[in-house]
DNA sequence: ACGCAATATGGTAACGTTAACTTTAGTATG
DNA sequence: CATACTAAAGTTAACGTTACCATATTGCGT
């Protein structure tokens, strides 16, 4: 029993027991034996990770963000798809039942979702029921309490506007992400607020709708640049659709960013893996993953009573903005 | 003992007994304890994913093949992460001892390894010490003996070569991967061994040596088309690299694929969202990842003496040559 | 109908930890 | 110096399975 205490630091041990204790774990090599713990404890020391779209390429920074954090605070990640994988569209339904077994029977101390599930109505249903903690990885603060991790989507948004305003730009688009995205509505909202901020005006002929991906960022650029007076900068709501506008461009001969600028959101890999590289705004994705495990853990420590300490409910990181090769100057500002 | 043999399918339960149980099961809303089953039992029903390189994009397909075959197989999946991230460099030193010491106290059935970890020699040993069953995605056959699933990267290089020379591409270069990567060496080897039986040069200056980003894909290329005999079809050992080719390419106003051919490996996603969508040999990564977790669980079953049958070592899955709009006739077709 | 396998079921003891409680040691207080 | 208190260490009984062995039941040939 001293050793239990030892091993997770409980306190009420001597110093010196506690070196003795110390010295013949190291001595004997001894490693807690996980499933017992979790057998017996009130926590099992398990974190699970829901994602269910596999194309979103920054996952993996938000993967190595999540496990860094579950390293040093001892914890496992396991990780479960749920069907419903997919681009914007799913491929398959997700399977609720499933999932309610899932999260009842693998007995983890927390959830963590990223997106797009995180927004999934249902499923937070089904983790509240459960009473199981769950933080949500992006998504928006007006959604249902709980803990969460993101960062000021409007807010980024907004910045990018007003680098392309400043640029001289005053025909502008937006391609807006899907609506089961909260940050689809919110990037919108910011790209909005700047340019009413600016007096400058927003047809609704240039606020296109994609679903995140490359292709639709094609579709609706395509659309866009076909108009007689067609905007001088597009703003796509992610960095695939960003991606997709640059190729509608190249395919049309419309140079970037001479004859129009183009800015995405996330600063995803692909950011910098195409020409010219994306203007965007950066999310500090492995900070998010980290954050958000350390958010969820003093959370279960509160609710095990472990801590008094008032755990916030929701943190937000600082974006940034990311100025690179595919914006430039408007045309008034050129000539 | 009768009802845990039913959950388990064991046997040796009579038919009408096993119906009555199952009936019961689903009255009470049974769910077996996972962990007083990994607790008590021989078998821990948990897998272990490790991946070191958040960059690659397809390691969400990836991660959802293995979800896929272990929700099938009753398994989970614990992943984590090792140092050593980052693009073809590692930022971190991969921490082996602490690697060790997981493996020994997660107690878990077998390892998922993929690329780039699972090339790592002195990982491969750990396991093989600690004597866990692992299987290895991707890599070349020439490796360490164990499970392996992956595709004929030299065939699929073969392949591509010999689709650039049927274009009519007769200076052609190739941008190879990283040494500690064997897809490096085979994909230049299998490139070289084309060229070879079409009686075509492969001078050493159109051999470059990239490190799978994009970053480098555009530097070699950068040094390919200073050539005052330029190649006319580079050849990118992945998507990412091609990438790079892509925006050299475009940076030096030189036009894909009127003037330049570009194909890359992977049918990665950026593949098809870069302009003009890259030519590329596809790998079937959400099979291989299902296939590596139903030929590890095939091996482990082998192992407790559950089955007799021989297990296959080895799964080689088809590739698929994707001929998009990267790569077209070479000058003298064209002319 | 009987005995003898073979097959089907049941009983008991781990597995290694932690929760809850008890005992012991230590320390301040009057 | 005895007492009351607090902190530290120890004891016991779960936790819910499966392994192993014991027993009960069935089927089959004689």
């Amino acid at each position: 029993m001293t050793v239990s205490r030892v091993v997770n630091r409980r306190g009420g041990v001597r110093r010196s027991t506690v070196d003795k204790v110390e010295k013949a774990i190291s001595k004997v090599g001894y490693q807690p034996n996980i499933d017992a713990r979790r057998l017996s404890g009130a926590r099992t020391w398990q974190l699970l990770m829901i994602f269910n779209n596999p194309n979103v390429a920054w996952i993996g920074e938000l993967l190595v963000g999540v496990m860094n954090a579950c390293r040093d605070l001892r914890y496992h990640v396991l990780i479960e798809g749920v069907g419903g994988y997919g681009g914007g569209r799913s491929e398959t339904p997700v399977d609720y039942d499933a999932l309610e077994r899932l999260i009842d029977r693998s007995r983890v101390d927390g959830v963590i979702l990223s997106p797009p599930i995180c927004f999934d109505r249902r499923l937070l249903e089904i983790v509240t029921r459960q009473g199981v903690p769950c933080v949500r990885i992006g998504g928006g603060p007006g959604e249902a309490t709980g803990l969460r991790v993101g960062i000021d989507n409007i807010g980024g948004a907004h910045d990018m506007a007003n680098h392309l305003v400043s640029l001289g730009h005053e025909n502008l688009a937006i391609i807006r992400g899907p609506e089961e995205f909260a940050a689809g509505e919110l990037r919108l909202e910011g790209f909005e607020l700047a340019l009413r901020e600016h007096g400058l005006d927003l047809p609704a002929t240039n606020v296109r709708q994609g679903d995140f991906d490359a292709e639709s960022g094609y579709r609706c650029a395509r659309e866009l640049l076909r108009f007689k007076h067609r905007p001088t900068a597009i703003f796509a709501s992610n960095d695939e659709m960003a991606a997709g506008v640059l190729a509608a461009a190249g395919e049309s001969g419309i140079r970037v960013p001479e004859q129009l600028s183009v800015a995405g959101f996330d600063d995803a890999p692909i950011a910098k893996s195409v020409w010219p590289r994306l203007t965007t705004v950066r999310q500090p994705l492995r900070a998010m993953g980290e954050q958000s495990v350390e958010l969820l853990e003093r959370y279960i420590r509160q609710i095990n009573g472990e801590s008094v300490d008032k755990v916030q409910s929701s943190i937000l990181l600082d974006y940034e903005l990311r100025i690179r090769n595919s914006t430039g100057p408007g045309p008034r500002a050129a000539a």
